[in-house]
DNA sequence: GTCTATATCATGATAGAC
DNA sequence: GTCTATCATGATATAGAC
């Protein structure tokens, strides 16, 4: 109660820490680029988090857990509402995916530094974040898999896996670059408002990923044992 | 002539970088494990190739150059044939991203160690890396956009050029993660041999591609009717 | 609880003998 | 071309004063 309660370093260390992470990476921030850009002593991360590691790990459960929280919502809203039907794949592409991406919005929530912090991660080298990242995701993900299993029965269940993960690949690239990454954009693009360009991407995503996960399926030039 | 090759320590070192730089990222990777990797002394980096920075672009371009002449061929080629017709769009991004996913097979040309460590590179967060990979690719994307627009005269180039990002998304998600990135996977998927993973990939990936690229447009703003 | 000060070590780069 | 030796810097982490 009359706890003297920190004037919020904690929580400046772990803003300062999202931003440095999204430009430089993991390995390329150091712990004094971090406290300094905070205005906290040097010690404090090591205080308040025991690593830098461990630093890293908090700073992505303060807004997955969050994030995967209310995917999960939208998902059992809609399976309730079905009533033992199965979903149209939109809807859990949209659970999923249009949930991430309404995050980016969010500007408590994270907004778009999160968003690309995040789409960057998901390539990261790094042994520990992969592991992390995979645990926070696998109840996540293995739900998804099941509801879009049962939306598309006559899709084999590897060929959903992979279409998954190509899905997920879009993304995090789409969210991660902009301006990172200008490989493709010399923008060809109207010079629309930068708003507005975030807004549309949703829409233009969404029409991709369903229309990759829904495309007839390939066919093995050689020996193709094909189910059903 | 009657020059006094060293035995390819620098060529060593190009092999033994690629190795490290893929599984710990540049940051995350010493000199020293380079040159202790390639059983070479610790100054022959500085030697061969003045910085580290440098190291890495060479390594790059040692790849990058047989690929995307192999891509800009492959292009010419077909339209050649076609003779002012538009390609088909399948063709297009099979000389795209298929030369890339072959090009995994080819250990010689870097094989599948070459195509995971650009998967991972094309999202670092480094500046001058993202900076030399937009040279790198300058021509040979507005080569292949041009192509696409041709090609898909109905299509706003504002949504290929979208498109196209999300490809490269997909595609550079799917060549870095397999065993890196296990979010997905805990393959529900037949335990295949994993060459045969591998060769698969090319196929599940195009289809997957050209069902997006071939979506139907995104309906901004109105209550879109989707299709099933 | 927070900060100063420091311990300890790894980093990229270079100078100069061979 | 290759080596040894070394530099200056910056890294993470900790001990102990306030």
């Amino acid at each position: 109660m009359a706890e003297i309660r920190s004037p919020d370093t904690r929580e400046r260390i772990l803003d300062t820490a999202e931003q440095l992470f999204m430009n430089h990476g993991f390995d390329g921030t150091s712990m004094r680029q971090i406290t300094t850009g905070a205005g906290v002593n040097l010690a404090a991360v090591n205080y308040h988090f025991g690593t830098k590691e461990e630093l890293m790990r908090a700073m992505f459960r303060r807004r997955l857990d969050g994030l995967n929280e209310a995917r999960l919502q939208a998902l059992d809203a809609m399976e309730q509402e079905a009533g033992g039907k199965p979903l149209k794949p939109s809807q859990i592409v949209d659970a999923f995916f249009g949930t991430l991406l309404r995050m980016g919005d969010d500007e408590v929530r994270g907004g778009r530094t999160f968003l690309r912090l995040l789409g960057r991660t998901l390539t990261d080298p790094s042994e520990f974040i992969s592991t992390f990242l995979a645990r926070e995701y696998a109840q996540v993900v293995e739900r998804f898999k099941e509801a879009l299993f049962k939306a598309l029965p006559d899709v084999p269940k590897a060929e959903i896996v992979w279409r998954f993960h190509f899905m997920l690949g879009a993304t995090s690239y789409a969210i991660a670059g902009t301006d990172a990454l200008r490989v493709i954009t010399d923008w060809q693009i109207e010079p629309a408002d930068t708003e507005d360009r975030h807004d549309r991407l949703l829409e233009r995503l969404m029409s991709f990923l369903l229309g990759g996960l829904r495309a007839p399926l390939p066919q093995f030039s050689s020996p193709a044992p094909d189910p059903d």
